[in-house]
DNA sequence: CTGAAAGCGCTTACAG
DNA sequence: CTGAAAGCGCTTACAG
């Protein structure tokens, strides 16, 4: 059944109403040479009084688009499962994007080996990805690694933790600073007048951890900003043995026995825990992530609360970003904070990671 | 370029494989009668040998599918902003599933009249949808028309309160017992031991407003499984009108100064805050939902948690459900059940909705 | 019960 | 600089 004339769809009723075929109003559309301007301006008025959008359907159809997206994140280990929910949301994204031919590759390095960074950080490259995620360790490191990403002109997305002056598509994480805000506050509504609070930083690589730094300061901040009188102190911890931290958060405690509340600046509440429950401790203990050993501490209440970003939604919206950027669905917001959300025993069992 | 026989695609490959053509491919792969049972066996043996899945995108192109859904939620009002969050939700799903077809269109009822929920409902069903996404109000009258919606053979998605006994694709909403739990956790981890709390039911239609009910019942039972001695005390007030509240409020609070929290079971909060304000008193202040004006309590620290169920991600995903069912993207969850998130003034600015 | 052909809306060589 | 034709992978009448 033919259609009359002005019934036309598409490429079709452009091409009919300028006059030309549909191979020119497809050069227009995707602003390739060899038009005359004449009919270059004939047919982009036509498309722009249509408000004319291609279906992007056919399109794909039509070009039998195919990309393939590498990830760059560390692998899940023996110490912490927490980067199994980006990679969780990762494939979730690669589900939904995969019937449009995208194919979504994982490269897992060791979080605690620049060395493995690097080695598959060049593994990457040789397959020649169309786009990449990254979540970036080793900032010097990561910075070399994002410039060529760059100079090969490749769309670039970071979760977890930002790098400056990259060229980077866009970034979805936390906002550190916040987050420390937001335990002082957590602490600050249970804390009784005179009691204190100790600030615990555990990292082997103390030094480069700007992370705990932001964290910490945020919390500071809080306290400082409230006019609080309460105490805060803290300790570093330079090693992540259990027996290591027992020692220094023994020594610090037996010291003042007035310390009523503990902040964790990252994951690694659960050694904290693990100790506090030992000795029998029922301090107010604050941190962060949704891992297995951290919900263990907080179902027996030795954790009260637990800080997170989301890992599963950055992990998808990473994915999501560059194929919205390459499959021009829609415009890459440039920095995206995730909601910081506060688990509880009460709560845990809905969050989805 | 012709392609070597080995290298067909899709249905012409099955269709060259089963010695047959891709017309009898395509009633094989959607149940069509007529065809022989020799024919559909064999075709449907090769199907699952090469583990083929149509290509979604030339299926769509090919049936040029729309589909209008319907959703039936309330107005936004005066006196809350609620339902503005999955009214955006619904909006973003509908901008990405509307290159595949779908049109969505709201239709609004007044929360507090049964007679516009009626009305606008049939209008709604005059415009003959593919689907509806339905926030049930009214328990009876929601019933009867998830009935007429069945018998329609429409997919049905409830979004913020589930209604028992219908035969709906989904339900996706909050766990209000939980809820109500989580509440009394926020509450319990700043009371001292004599403090008193006070459950507040504000709702021009109590007897009927079993949200309410739900979360109270969780609330009370968390002190009871830990074996708190704290009293609790429940205070219904029937009129939403702030002098009536303050009234009875203010009765309750002369009479037992020791009482220092309240929870309100729904989003009524501030206009507790407000009269707490006035009369200058700092209870610690537990309610619901992501309104502007329970916001602005909250950056003035009279309301310390608002407890919120991402209601943007509710319509979002309700509208995703609809589509993913009818255009068999992938099975459909029967219990959708949100993430409970705690908001204060160190969050709610990463929060969205 | 089955096949051949036209079509969905766009893209891609190829020819001129 | 431009057009005609074939093709992406699936669906839909129509004919037999």
């Amino acid at each position: 059944m033919k259609k009359t004339a002005s019934e036309l769809n598409g490429v079709k009723e452009i091409a009919r109403r300028a006059n030309v075929s549909i191979g020119t109003v497809d050069r227009v559309m995707h602003n390739r040479k060899g038009v005359s301007d004449a009919t270059r301006l004939k047919i982009e008025a036509i498309i722009k009084e249509l408000n004319f959008q291609p279906n992007k359907m056919a399109s794909l159809l039509a070009t039998r688009k195919n990309m393939n997206f590498a990830v760059l994140i560390p692998a899940v280990s023996e110490e912490t499962d927490y980067w199994s929910y980006p990679l969780n949301g990762i494939n979730q994204a690669a589900a939904e994007t995969n019937q449009f031919g995208v194919t979504v590759k994982p490269y897992f390095y060791a979080l605690d080996s620049k060395e493995s960074f690097n080695r598959v950080a060049e593994e990457m490259l040789k397959d020649e990805p169309h786009a990449v995620l990254l979540a970036p360790s080793f900032v010097e490191d990561s910075q070399v690694l994002a410039k060529r990403i760059n100079e090969l002109g490749l769309p670039l997305a970071f979760i977890n933790s930002d790098l400056a002056g990259q060229d980077n598509l866009t970034y979805i994480g936390p906002d550190l600073y916040q987050s420390g805000r937001l335990a002082a506050q957590l602490v600050s509504f249970s804390l009784k007048p005179l009691d204190k609070v100790l600030i615990i930083n555990i990292s082997a690589d103390l030094r480069n951890d700007h992370h705990l730094v932001r964290k910490e300061h945020g919390f500071k901040k809080f306290f400082e900003e409230t006019r609080s009188a309460t105490h805060i102190s803290t300790l570093n911890i330079s090693e992540t043995k259990v027996c290591v931290v027992e020692e220094a958060l023994t020594r610090t405690l037996n010291a003042d026995n007035t310390i009523k509340a503990i902040f964790v600046t990252n994951s690694r509440v659960n050694i904290v825990a693990e100790i506090l429950k030992k000795h029998r401790r029922n301090d107010l203990l604050v941190g962060y992530d949704f891992l297995e050993k951290n919900i263990d501490y907080l179902k027996s209440g030795q954790i009260k609360y637990l800080i997170c970003q989301r890992p599963k939604e950055q992990g998808y919206l990473g994915i999501m970003a560059l194929y919205k950027h390459l499959y021009n669905v829609s415009e890459v917001e440039r920095f995206v904070y995730m909601p910081i959300d506060i688990i509880t025993k009460e709560n845990y069992q809905f969050y989805n990671g």
